[in-house]
Formats: C-alpha cells, sequence, structure tokens
RNA sequence: UGGGGUAUCGCCAAGCGGUAAGGCAACGGGUUUUGAUCCCGUCAUGCGGAGGUUCGAAUCCUCCUACCCCAGCCA
C-alpha cells in the first residue's frame, strides 16, 4: 500500500473490541474462530460477512480460522453444497486452518458425551411424539409439564439410546433430551432435544448413524473440541446461549469457548434465505446457484464481482446487533469502486448504428493508440480505425436544437470526439424503408488524434466505437436486479411476485475492439461510459465472446 | 403474551455525562478525449416518546412505544 493512499477509516465492530480486550487481559492466548456452514445450500453474501468476520479477526490477531461443516441433519445436506462451499470460501481469499472439519467427525465423541449426561441424570430418552411433546412443552405464558419419561432409570434410557442408534426404533419414536428446567422463560431450556432418530445415509459417515445430533448438543461442543475462543454467529442463536453454556458446563469438554451473537446482514432488493435461493433455482427463474443475478458467492462471481470487491464491502460494514438492512447501493459501491481501480479500459458497441467516414479510404487500417487504464500504467492497446465504424445509436441525434448541455454526443451536422481516435462531423444520414436510420455518414477532421481541434471545432463531447471490418461481434448478457421491490420478502405477498420481468436481456449485436478476443475468462474490463463486464467464466471463448455486465458506470446524468 | 434483542441523518453506524465521527445515497461546484474516476463543498440545535437527576444528558433513572428473534424431532 503506497503511503498515498489514505488508511481506511476503523470501521466499528464490538467483537473485535472484545477480542482486543480478552487478548490484552490474557482472557486467551490466541484467537480461534470458525466459519459453520450448514452443507445445505450455496454460501450467499450474508455468509461473505461471516466469513470475512471469522476469517478476518483469525488473520488480524494472528490466530486461526477453522472451516467447519454443521452436518448435523443429513436430510438437508449434500455432498454438493460441501464442494461448492469449499470452492467459494477459497475463491473469497481464505485459507482455512488444517483439514476441513465436521460436526460428523465428532459424532462418536457425542455420543459418549450424550452417555455420560443419562448417567449424571440429566439426559433421558422421551417417548413422546413430536405433537405431544409440543403440547408438553406449554408457551410463553405457560410453563410445560415434565415429561412422563423424565425419571426414567438412567440404564433403561442408555439402553433406548443404544438401541435407537442401531436402527431399532423408527423416525419419531424416541429422542434423547436434556433433563433441564421445563418451566424455563427460555423455551430452549424445557428439555432440549439432543438425538433424533434419522434413518439416512449422510454424505460423510454414510450409514453408520440411524440417530443424530442436534444443532444445540454440537455446536457448543465442537467449539470446545477445536478449541474455539470466540464462537461467533448470527443474533437469532441469543436464545441458545445458556444452553449452549450449559452443556459446556455439564460435560468433560476440553475447553470454555464464548458465544458472540452479531446482526447478520441484509440487502434491500435482495433476498438472502438458503430456503427461498434454493426455490429460485428449483423453479429455473434463475439457471443455477451461479447465475448472475443471484447474491450467492458464486453467482456475484459469475456476474463479475472480484473476491477483493466483495471483501471490501464486507470489511466495510461495521459489526453491530442491530438487525438492519443494508442498501444494495452501498455494495455496488464497493464493486464500482475497486473496478474502476483494476479493470482495463475497452470500447464496446451495445447498439450499433453503422458510421461511414467519407473521407477515409476504404482499404485503410489506421491503427490507433489507448492507454489501458486512464490512471494506471497498465500499458497500450492498438485499435484498428477504418472507413466503416459502428457507434452506439443512442450516441446520435438527427435534432439540432438539442442543447450542447443535454446531449453531449453526435448531432446531424456538429462534431463529436470518437474517444482516442478523430474528431468527426455527421454530415447526414441514410435511413432505410421504416425510418431507421440505417448509416451515418461523417467526415473526419484530419491532424485530430491526440490533438485538439483548429478554432472554430467544438465537438459536444467524446463517444466511443468500433470498426466495423475489423472489430469482433460479441454477446453481452445484460443484467439487472432479481427483484423490483425494495424488501422483496417482507409483507403478505410471496416473495415470487415481486420479480424483475426485466432482470434479463441478451443482446447479440455487440461490437467489440478485436483485442478482447484473447481475454481470459473472468477478466472484468471496463467497457467505457458504459460499466463493467466480465468475459464468462464458463462460456467466453475467442470464437463466441460472452461477456456479463457487471454493473453499469455511475449516472449522474439526469436525462438519460 | 413469557423470554431474548434493537431503537442516533433516506440507509448502515460511531458515541459510554461535557455540548452529534465516518461510509453509502442525495445535492451544489471544479478537473476531465469515459455524462466515469478524482477533487472541493452542503447535508441531525437533533439522538423512538414522556418525565426526572445534573451546572451540563444520545449517554444516568423511571415509565411508555415500535420493530426483530424463539415457542421444529431445522440450523
Amino acid at each position: 500500500m503506497s503511503s498515498k493512499e489514505t488508511a481506511p477509516a476503523r470501521v466499528s465492530n464490538f467483537i473485535r473490541d472484545i477480542i482486543e480486550a480478552d487478548l490484552q487481559s490474557n482472557a486467551c492466548a490466541a484467537v480461534v474462530t470458525r466459519f459453520p456452514p450448514e452443507p445445505n445450500g450455496y454460501l450467499h453474501v450474508g455468509h461473505a460477512k461471516s466469513i470475512c468476520l471469522n476469517f478476518g479477526l483469525a488473520e488480524q490477531f494472528g490466530g486461526q480460522c477453522n472451516l467447519r461443516f454443521d452436518d448435523t441433519n443429513p436430510s438437508k445436506e449434500e455432498q454438493e453444497y460441501v464442494d461448492a462451499i469449499k470452492a467459494d470460501v477459497e475463491w473469497l481469499g481464505f485459507d482455512w486452518a488444517g483439514e476441513v472439519k465436521y460436526a460428523s467427525d465428532y459424532f462418536d465423541q457425542f455420543y459418549a458425551w450424550a452417555q455420560h449426561l443419562i448417567r449424571e441424570g440429566k439426559a433421558y430418552v422421551c417417548d413422546l411424539s413430536a405433537e405431544e411433546a409440543s403440547e408438553y412443552r406449554g408457551w410463553a405464558t405457560t410453563p410445560g409439564k415434565n415429561s412422563p419419561y423424565r425419571e426414567r432409570a438412567p440404564e433403561e434410557s442408555l439402553d433406548l439410546l443404544e438401541r435407537m442408534k442401531n436402527g431399532e426404533f423408527a423416525e419419531g419414536a424416541r429422542v434423547l433430551r436434556a433433563k433441564i428446567d421445563m418451566s424455563s422463560p427460555n423455551m430452549n431450556l424445557r428439555d432440549p432435544i439432543l438425538y433424533r432418530i434419522r434413518k439416512q445415509s449422510h454424505h460423510q459417515t454414510g450409514d453408520k448413524w440411524c440417530i443424530y445430533p442436534s444443532y444445540d448438543f454440537a455446536h457448543g461442543q465442537e467449539d470446545a473440541i477445536e478449541g474455539v475462543t470466540h464462537s461467533i454467529c448470527t443474533l437469532e442463536f441469543a436464545d441458545h446461549r445458556p444452553l449452549y453454556e450449559w452443556f459446556l458446563d455439564n460435560l468433560p469438554v476440553p475447553s470454555k469457548p464464548r458465544q458472540y451473537e452479531f446482526g447478520r446482514l441484509n440487502l434491500n432488493f435482495t433476498v438472502t434465505s438458503k430456503r427461498k435461493l434454493k426455490q429460485l433455482v428449483d423453479d429455473s427463474v434463475v439457471s443455477g446457484w451461479d447465475d448472475p443475478r443471484m447474491p450467492t458467492i458464486s453467482g456475484m462471481r459469475r456476474r463479475g464481482f472480484s473476491a477483493r470487491a466483495i471483501r471490501s464491502f464486507c470489511n466495510g460494514l461495521p459489526v453491530s446487533k442491530s438487525d438492519g438492512v443494508v442498501d444494495i447501493a452501498q455494495l455496488e459501491s464497493a464493486i464500482r469502486d475497486d473496478l474502476d481501480k483494476h479493470s482495463t479500459r475497452a470500447m464496446c458497441v451495445l447498439d450499433p448504428v453503422k458510421l461511414v467516414i467519407s473521407n477515409l479510404d476504404e482499404a485503410v487500417v489506421e491503427t490507433m493508440t489507448a492507454p489501458a487504464h486512464p490512471k494506471l500504467e497498465l500499458g497500450l492497446r492498438e485499435l484498428p480505425f477504418t472507413r466503416e465504424l459502428y457507434i452506439d445509436r443512442a450516441d446520435f441525434s438527427e435534432d439540432t436544437t438539442l442543447s450542447r448541455k443535454k446531449f453531449k454526443r453526435l448531432v446531424l451536422g456538429e462534431y463529436v470526439r470518437l474517444r482516442s481516435a478523430y474528431v468527426i462531423k455527421a454530415d447526414e444520414v441514410v435511413k432505410g424503408d421504416d425510418g431507421q436510420i440505417v448509416e451515418i455518414h461523417a467526415s473526419l477532421v484530419p491532424g485530430t488524434v491526440g490533438e485538439n481541434p483548429p478554432e472554430g471545432i467544438k465537438p459536444r463531447g467524446v463517444i466511443h466505437w468500433v470498426s466495423a471490418t475489423e472489430g469482433k461481434r460479441a454477446t453481452v448478457r445484460v443484467y439487472d436486479r432479481l427483484f423490483n421491490h425494495p424488501a422483496p420478502d417482507r409483507g403478505e405477498a410471496d416473495f415470487m411476485q415481486h420479480l424483475n420481468p426485466e432482470s434479463y436481456r441478451v443482446l447479440e449485436n455487440c461490437w467489440v475492439e478485436p483485442g478482447l478476443l484473447d481475454a481470459a475468462p473472468e477478466t472484468v474490463f471496463q467497457f467505457e461510459r458504459e460499466g463493467y463486464f466480465v468475459a464468462d467464466r464458463y462460456d467466453f471463448s475467442a470464437e463466441t465472446p460472452v461477456f456479463n455486465k457487471t454493473i453499469g458506470l455511475v449516472d449522474n446524468w439526469a436525462g438519460r
């Protein structure tokens, strides 16, 4: 980082403050965090914030961060998700400590701990059905009733648990519960479930188990086994903290982690719920989890958001306990900011109309040179300039009454600068039978490449262009927000009602400067005056160049 | 409703008894061969509400209000 670059303002983060204090007071020697996704879907922006927080904190304080799959529910989880999550975390630029970890790595230990609780008289096998158990649990204002199986002899519970494990009972027939307090105002403490029967294959443990631990009976213990010091989770788990601590206090765990909750990231115009994202995929509203319109990490990647930009966005978000909604413009700003600094400039005409330079011979190919970046030394690119060019339809008007301030483009009879090339004058238009402009005839002003035009010639502005004969045809996919409602999943209407019908558009007849065909997939360019576009990760090739629009340039022009 | 949590500019958010940081957005202006970038400036006599304590309150006390979460054999 150059000394000229101003240090980014320190963003508030109460968890970082706690860690600093703990390190200061020697409450812990080194910080250990973990990112604990359940492999039941793809990671999204919200997870990106959590990843940046957990890995970032470990990095900042010289500690470590584990990647641990919370795979305690085989009915919702799949190996595909495990693989995708690992790829996403790596792509974001983080290295987890040691091997990837799984809750399932500790299933034997959990089982032994469950037996321990039974022997201590702190857990029992309960035969109540789900409905009965719900009834026994009581309600907010009414305390629950003890299960009739609560005082079952430990030996019997031990035997039953063993038989549950061996698959002797049907799913739902029995559960193992902790014996805590059926009248607790915190529902999580009303004899929570530790194990339930699930006769399903598990992506990691196969058919070894017929019972699986609950989130509550797993999470704190996993943290303790791994020596996690600061277990960071989202607000909705705050109610579980007393239970998290109850297990740590009642089991011979090797360490005592502490849980801290922060407010998850919510973005307006966006849906971040694995269930809903999965629905978009399953209903084929989008092309997949990595559709460029998806707020998934793989979707944002496909869209052209750089990992660095996503990290910058996340690190710029204060960490607090309030549950707010961040304006999508904040994300977009981080993306533009990063892409402006790092992407090569290029020209692409999205809606072409032919421009014929009448005073340039057909056989001539002049080579213009243009910097790859206006400020950084990213080299030069060569642009073939020929008699026939393409410019964007929106950059020309026959209306000579348009003021210079309102229309800084080409007007019939007037001048405009062709970016990195000549100043030209529009002389006449050729129209088709339908009245549509087919060609614009123009003449170049000699000596204006890299030079100001002679006195009296005032170009209205600068427009981009591509040689019609030397340029290349390309496909550009234009994306817009998936939802046209700021809070698609709030209110009565189903979130699917708020889908933006114009969130995807394909432009098949775009023209790009020839140098772009050499691009490597996933390279982002700034198409000048238009925005940022990425060579598609899968579909781009020199033969069939396909670009995805990442995001448009800031547009302060009110009349557009 | 019982419990847990949160309320400070349009959005996010500092502030921890001494007289309202910052980012995004918005709005002016300057530079510019991208209507971009960059630069400069404007933007809360006000901190959910009502009382109270104090020389002094966003910060302390009391009461009230709103919103979020839990009441799965999901995580």
